[in-house]
DNA sequence: CGTAGTATTGAAACGGATCAATATCTGTGG
DNA sequence: CCACAGATATTGATCCGTTTCAATACTACG
């Protein structure tokens, strides 16, 4: 993903700030920024399962995928694990709070982010209100993302949030793919977690879909998406 | 709530952007700032139940509560309404995709709100660095809040949710005021839009909670904290 | 004081959680 | 390449809590 954009540097995936101005384009870093941010930013690669940084650790640096895929997750009291959202290229991460991170982000599959200690950043931010602008962008969209999750928990059917999760995974496709086959990095227990049902539900879910038609696996970690229309007709129905 | 501040032009209420900076309090705006807003921006006055804007309606500004309470809701195909989020003093709202609005925005209580045209700001916020991390705080800070929302949304039982909902509330409290006593300005109907539950079930989670000796109700529309302790138990629980 | 909207209560049914068992997949070493 | 072991995924049966529908109580406001 993104691969054109390897070598130059971090990008940073947002929709445009329409709060604050409708006529912004999708917005990628300019070349000046990607590098301003490069000189800034270590590139990390991860193996899957390996951990970026864990829920109330220090938390020092900010970081953005560059390539992979990776899950940020919460363990609740009850020992329920809550996945708060899947991260992919072009994604931010490193939300914290009284200095300490809220999450713990580990790779689903080999990734590559840039760490950015945040400080530094900082300084960067309050001199190019140009770059500052688009991380506003981006946290905005990261903030519609997040409503669009409330929405989809508030759904009333398993296979309704999971129809809702397969269009959401589509529009994390990179450009160049095939639309209709996803791939599912995360496992059952992980898309379970995000969507707020238990595995066995979710498993339940997506075999109703198959069965309707509407999706079909190709081994486990693949969907197709076989009615389009009626994935968004039954991700729409809340 | 925020009297002080009434006439000093428009205030953003958000925690500290962690993210970028751990030394940074309580964000206030400097007079200069809210001067420079203020110039921008109109005041204006919502009786209850009044719209500031619909869902779908073209979007020129954004908004922050001065005073009141507001709520932010969108209608669901199936008819059901979900309440995406309350504002109170110090919020800022007017969250937009391609040019419109996402939700309706509606006054409980008489409330009052600056109308900051977007363009106009957008200008100012590329001058003004400062003034634009503050925004970026503010919307950080918000983002904290739904990641929180979207976990209310995983817990279980209604009561565990309802208790929440009330330490949410409690937040949001104006400094001078007691702490024990919560106005309630929504609905039940509101309160369950907003968790994700059906009234009926807001209702008897409420009962439960009463019956339990942890709250109190004053008429509907006031609640009584009698144990603080067990209330965030039950809503650290999920 | 009456009416309309709101809130509560009650009874029934649906849907997901849970527990338990089986099947499938993945990666490892033979 | 195959066999094996551990983890992951599916399937089945039961239980519990919330939804739903229907009826009654409450509250605010004219």
């Amino acid at each position: 993903m993104n691969r054109l954009l390897v070598h130059e540097g971090p990008t940073l995936r947002a929709a445009p700030f329409e709060e604050l101005g409708n006529k912004v384009a999708m917005r990628l870093l300019t070349p000046r920024q990607r590098h301003e941010l490069e000189s800034l930013a270590t590139r990390i690669t991860y193996k899957p399962g390996a951990a970026v940084y864990r829920e109330h650790s220090q938390s020092t640096a900010i970081f953005i995928c560059e390539d992979g895929a990776l899950k940020a997750f919460r363990d609740l009291p009850s020992g329920k694990r809550r996945v708060m959202s899947f991260l992919f290229a072009g994604d931010l991460f490193g939300l914290s709070e009284h200095g300490r991170y809220l999450n713990t982000v580990q790779a689903l599959t080999k990734s590559v982010c840039f760490c950015i200690p945040r400080e530094q950043l900082v300084a960067v931010l309050r001199r190019d209100s140009e770059l500052e602008f688009h991380f506003l962008c981006k946290v905005i969209h990261e903030l519609r993302a997040l409503q669009l999750r409330s929405i989809i928990m508030g759904h009333r059917s398993a296979s309704g949030r999971v129809a809702m999760f397969l269009t959401m995974l589509e529009k994390h496709l990179p450009d160049d793919s095939p639309r209709h086959v996803l791939p599912l990095p995360m496992s059952r227990a992980d898309i379970a977690g995000y969507l707020g049902l238990s595995p066995e539900a979710v498993s339940r879910a997506a075999k109703e879909l198959v069965a309707a038609g509407v999706i079909a696996f190709s081994g486990g970690k693949e969907v197709r998406i076989l009615d389009r229309k009626r994935v968004e007709r039954l991700a729409a129905d809340v």
